[in-house]
DNA sequence: CCCCCTGTGTGACCTCGGTCACATACACGG
DNA sequence: CCGTGTATGTGACCGAGGTCACACAGGGGG
């Protein structure tokens, strides 16, 4: 599972490149699908890149239920993390890899090292940004869209059919499983989709982005 | 209104002590209260570094209510239009001026310039953080707490008395002013707080910090 | 002194989202 | 083929928050 660093990682992070002397000590690591990396209140341990697979960022209520605050594709860096370094706090979420997912962990010393950099450092700033653009457009949408768009939005971009569950709509939007299945119906019923067990099938992509849109 | 940045900006941003040659160039205006610093779909100019006063940060929907993301003190910096630059993409949110506010617009390319210092790089990184920190707690409170706790939490820490109106308050927690009269009302009844025109005082702030809490 | 503007009080009414308590239904291992 | 666990359907019910349509008060300027 830990092993050497193959040279794909110079081409999701091409500005490492350039710090030829820090990339003998990068190590890899492959997990499973399900697998934690972090969570709330952990002290933080490094900076992850994620060369491969998806990694979940999420918050969870005390009653149990679960939001969905990011995901992690390959070629980012895992921002709460390095967050909570920078800040010195505690983490504030949970970190799951959604499939099975291969990253690269970095020390401390090594991204203040890579920090050094122009490049990277531009790179880092901009997921930066790119991140609160997208907390504040998660923002705005808990505060003031109605949950049929949210779920008409979490539907779209995933192909055709996608293949999960009323319960991980649910973590995902933060709210119940009673709720997502309710709407869900209320989608077939208008013809926007076709359900079936674990799977959902769309049939009017215009509609439902339609609905996403705040119809 | 413009004017040469006096050394007061070095005590806030210490690390820019060691730009010397970075300080000639800055410039400084001082803005009244209510002044709109950016808005929505603002092409971002610069990093504005704030000196004295304090700039609110807030998104509006499209019916008009509006939503309080957060503030920027003293000796912090923008990042919203920061992030607007290096995202390359439009501002999400809206600046005004709370009160009188003197801030200091650092160009994109005296930013980058001050960014080759370690000091002040590992500084505007940690506020980046730590707004990450403040916007996910924003969505947890918008997405699990009830209304009547954050708005207990939005009353304290100002003092024993506030002077502020309830519309004001229905546009920091991303609400309507009815809402708030009445939630308000419900605290005076309880003996939270005494309520007169544009006038808060609070009488018990234990009990106001347990409605926050949740209870 | 009166008008008018801003801030506030209030009650009727509605909708959305959430809770509870179920009933199925389907898949899969034994 | 049967039991068991996971995924789903569903209806009754509720409460929070939002909308609307007002009334009212107070204060400052004309």
């Amino acid at each position: 599972m830990n092993d050497a660093v193959t040279p794909d990682i110079l081409a999701l992070y091409p500005a490492l490149a350039r710090l030829p002397a820090l990339l003998p000590g990068l190590q890899a690591v492959t997990v499973p699908a399900g697998t934690q990396l972090f969570r709330e209140a952990d002290a933080c341990q490094g900076f992850p890149l994620v060369l491969r697979g998806e990694v979940r960022v999420s918050r969870s209520a005390p009653n149990g239920r679960e939001l969905e605050l990011y995901r992690v594709a390959p070629g980012e860096l895992c921002l709460v993390s390095s967050a909570s370094l920078f800040a010195e706090q505690a983490l504030s979420a949970r970190g799951v890899a959604t499939g099975e997912t291969r990253l690269c962990l970095l020390t401390p010393p090594q991204f203040r090292a890579a920090l050094a950099d122009e490049t990277f450092r531009h790179y880092v700033l901009g997921l930066f940004a790119a991140r609160m653009a997208d907390l504040t457009a998660l923002i705005e949408a808990i505060a003031f869209q109605k949950l049929d768009s949210r779920l008409a939005a979490a539907l779209l971009g995933h192909g055709q059919t996608l293949k999960t569950t009323h319960q991980a709509l649910a973590d995902e939007l933060g709210t119940v499983r009673e709720i997502v299945s309710r709407l869900l119906h209320r989608f077939e019923r208008d013809g926007l989709v076709e359900l079936s067990r674990e799977s959902i099938t769309i049939r009017d992509s215009a509609g439902l982005r339609a609905v996403a849109a705040g119809a």
